[in-house]
DNA sequence: CCAAAAGTGTTAAAACTACACCCATGA
DNA sequence: TCATGGGTGTAGTTTTAACACTTTTGG
């Protein structure tokens, strides 16, 4: 035990909620434990965070660890602790949530972890510790910051069509929305750019792509524009 | 050095933004560092988080220990985990902030801390540590939140005027309102009820006081109520 | 009677909502 | 030629923004 000190210190962790949109579903990743506390259950990915590194630092490199998912948007979500969330010792858990295309992927290829795969958020399996609370903050933080700030484009693919936009909010805000109301205001704000191509071996009528221009909005919330669905 | 563990951990803090509405001023609670490094210099309240005790209760202990200050609102902020944000060893912070009244209160007789002192947020002191960056993390959030969440409020005494709940809305967003339409669209939530009194001594024709309804909000809020300033 | 803040409505512009049909494409 | 989703405009309603004077009270 090379590490001691003056006073008692509560482990620190990170997890990371991963979140991805599959045809009709929000989806997130959860890994299976493979020890006890809680052998065979389904967890969010994570683990402990090293002295030398930063805390999203260590939330990624879990994160890659554990599913092999990297690049992707990840924002800090809330820290976990209560003083029994971990029946062993005190855990302080940093919890992050990620934003991850899905859409062409196979929900099993994404992955080296074996024990990694996807489930909708609508049918999750049991979770460990105080993983429920963490994943139902993080979809409660999705719903919220999707309406007015531009992460939607987060869970597609770098080029996509405005149905499949549309479909994102739809799945994640869980309600229908028009589709003329929705492309003239989307379109009208003027931060997504044609990309002049359009959708490849459909059958029936090639959408237009489009990607999120990031350049554009960043100079625009420079001049007061404030992005809302 | 009777506590030992496998693997290093950082030292895991808590710390505390007071933000208070003073006339014409947003202000913020700051204690002046007795010790090194930073000696001299002021902070923000905090302190070690204790294995027996939640996040939320060691910051609201650390508030009472250093500032006199309890029974506030009192919310999570960010985790702050930079790798060299204190000089001495790694150390992460939860963050948390608080809103007061402070209305009517001397700024130096709340606390019995005597290095403890209110500073307008226009003209913060320079700050140990990180402590700027986290003062400004605060104040982005509270700003943020004020206009969507019924947390004006806080800032105010328990019963107050509509002029003063204006100011407190002007001061924090940092714009003029107009007093008629400000008016009629909080009235027009019915959240706020009408005491029935109305101010004391002042000269000029005394204003309605009015107290927030929290009950009646959470039963809006159930019903898909949205507050919106 | 003066100073100071409380209180009160209307109108024009903008934003939002609801709604239905023709078009292009590949099978 | 059919099935599938792509793409488009308008009218009614609601919400927001701008704006000025009278009332009450204490000094």
């Amino acid at each position: 035990m090379p590490f001691a000190y003056e006073f008692a210190r509560p482990a620190l962790t990170v997890d990371c909620v991963v979140f991805g949109i599959d045809e009709d579903d929000l989806r997130v990743m959860l890994i299976q434990r493979g020890i006890e506390p809680f052998a065979g259950m389904w967890a969010i990915p994570g683990g402990f965070v090293r002295v030398d590194e930063s805390l999203e630092d260590a939330a990624r490199r879990e994160l890659e660890e554990e599913t092999g998912i990297r690049d992707v948007f990840l924002e800090q979500l809330f820290t976990f602790g209560r003083v029994d969330r971990d029946p062993r010792e005190r855990v302080v858990s940093v919890a992050y949530y990620a934003l991850t295309n899905l859409i062409g992927h196979d929900v099993h290829a994404r992955t080296d972890a074996t024990n990694a795969a996807w489930f909708a958020l609508s049918e999750p399996p049991e979770l460990s510790f105080d993983h429920a609370e963490i994943l139902e903050a993080a979809y409660a933080r999705l719903r919220g910051k999707v309406r007015y700030q531009p992460i939607g484009f987060e869970l597609l693919p770098d080029r996509f069509t405005l149905t499949q936009l549309q479909r994102v909010y739809e799945i994640v805000l869980d309600r229908e929305i028009d589709k003329r109301n929705f492309r003239k205001k989307i379109l009208a704000m003027g931060i997504l750019k044609d990309t002049g191509d359009v959708q490849k071996d459909v059958a029936h009528r090639a959408a237009r792509l489009y990607r999120f221009d990031k350049r554009v909005y960043d100079r625009m919330v420079r001049k007061g524009f404030h992005f809302e669905v």
